[in-house]
DNA sequence: AATGAATGAGCGTTCATTCAT
DNA sequence: TATGAATGAACGCTCATTCAT
């Protein structure tokens, strides 16, 4: 029985996984449609077509739901980044830049909203926090990974720390030009940060 | 009656504004330590040595304490910012970048669990997510201007947008490189964040 | 800040005073009619004419009403057992056993609904059990009390286990013969408890 | 079909037969180790190894299992208590009287737990109460039997009443005694129980 | 102006029981 | 017959806000 599993239910009928997967659908909806602390478990339990007492048969709270979408989320767009970065190898570095970018871009670009409550959840939940910082890790592990597989070309030494610094870069940047409304444009912004990462990166 | 006064008193005494100054203070207090969502309006009341009725005497509610915080808390950071990059000017291209990162960690410096808590409602209530956005664009502002005096120095033309991704660079490195229990030690991240910012900036 | 205060508004003002007197017999009325487990805060609430966040500004919770409607009927008790001994001197053996039933049968008397409910929770809850038992033992002290004024007519040596033996062997007779629907009447149990009890103790 | 039996199924073949007695002991263990109220039905019937529907497949709710179980062991323990009364005859007053204590007392050790949460119940629930009232009729008439039969020997005449008030006072010596933490040994209070029972019923 | 008592909608959660397979 | 998924009313409790004094 494993810790994080309490009391809840595994389903092994081909309807227990249904359901599990209906309310995890319902809950990713109106996390990202009214966010996290606004929707309740009712409604969630409602939208999945479902009773209040199969949301708890198969989740402890919650505040699990949540984390389980946000890991799911997760592993699919580590996925795509490994396979938005396959593709950088071969072009000039500005091309590598914004390829990777892309590749980041695509991982918010997925479920915004969602990820906008994952923003709002990891500075004020401690688990979520946890997780959100070992997904980083791994990002920026496989960061580091592709920088080191040109390393010739690079400037830069510590590639761990560039890696954390690019990463932390985009992403911010990519979050507050989305909510942001502005007087400054989108591209103008990208084509800046994709300057500034290659003019660091490339010797 | 500006209809963000709503009913609450303004108050002209001298004990009026002194009892608004310690709802203010307590708030601050018991956000920075338990969050907004974990902290209630008795309590704060109760911190400040008041009733609970005289909190919503001087304020609408929960939340128009918080931005009124927020507000303040903005208010002396811009004037440190400032006050930060006149020292800026003179110094060699890395001095000038690592004091304005000084500067800007000086943001967060103030009162990092409360920032922590602005970090988090910023994406979570819409009104948070405005004031939050109308202070970055000042110190966006504050930034280009800075940029505008050494224009002669720099590498990039587009100020406006260099001086956001700069900004978005130094927040999320610095809200990170807290929060996370680090194997890449913090002056590595310092250094290679400064070393981009220069590489960016100057000729 | 006593432990079992919690929370608790502790009223200051006259009204709250009234109010948390509403709720304690609103409480005792449901809990007589109907039982602990099938009484909720909200029906104790709506019964007291006040709303249920004022059940829970006065006590931490469902419990806490019970024990202490438990504690202010055991006090009175014990005030109306000591009283119903005082004219228990100067009769014959016979006379002032059946004084001491009288006496003990008023405990009983006094909310013999309440008290059934007592009886039952004493077995299913530890904090029941131990509030039944420390009363229990004043009871049985009093009892010892009495029997040492008379000492020289008993032919019992151990008045506290003797004092224990009657107080038991009173209450559970007491309660049965409430409780069932006898064959054996009342008065014939009554008066071969009585009996029992005087050849126990007196020569 | 009986209106008792309601729609639960009754089980002719072994394997079904096994199944009831699985859910029997399941529910006996846990209500002894954590009560009636703190039981649940799925618990009872992972604890037996069947599936939530089997239980009520053979019992129409929760309480009837308890009902069930209590009236199996009041069974065993009426043949006990009986076997235990044979060997007191042919001893003296005090050899007799402490006999029966003992064959009483042997009603509670059979299933100490099981009992205390019988007599919770017994205060709460009128199906509860009703059994037990007439099991205790039951041990009340094997009492007066047993006076019967040395009725020369007697000082009392009314026999049902004084088997009544005797039952009364052991049983509750004994559950009192039990859990209460006791400055007054054990002991002493038995001894003290016995005398009294002996000079009431003896000449 | 100040107090603190009162409000009550709303929340997360449980579990005895029923039902589809 | 046996399974275990599904049900949903009901519960205890919180707290931002209002109101009587």
């Amino acid at each position: 029985m494993a810790p994080d599993q309490h009391k809840t239910r595994k389903p092994v009928q081909k309807r227990g996984i249904e359901t599990r997967g209906k309310i995890l659908d319902a809950a990713m909806r109106l996390f990202s449609k009214k966010g996290f602390h606004s929707t309740n478990t009712k409604e969630i339990a409602r939208e999945a077509g479902v009773a209040t007492g199969s949301f708890y048969a198969y989740f402890k709270d919650k505040k699990s739901v949540f984390l389980e979408i946000y890991k799911g989320i997760s592993h699919k767009q580590l996925k795509d980044m490994a396979g938005g970065m396959a593709g950088v190898e071969g072009q000039d570095d500005t091309g590598r830049v914004e390829a990777l970018l892309r590749a980041l871009a695509g991982e918010h670009g997925f479920s915004p909203n969602f990820q906008r409550e994952v923003s709002a959840m990891r500075y004020s939940d401690p688990d979520v926090e946890a997780l959100h910082n070992s997904i980083h890790e791994g990002l920026g592990q496989e960061v580091a990974l592709m920088l080191e597989k040109q390393k010739e070309r690079l400037r830069v030494k510590d590639l761990d720390a560039a890696a954390f610094v690019i990463l932390c870069a985009c992403e911010e940047v990519i979050h507050t030009s989305r909510t942001i409304s502005h007087r400054i444009d989108r591209d103008r912004v990208i084509s800046n940060l994709a300057d500034m990462i290659a003019r660091f990166l490339y010797k």
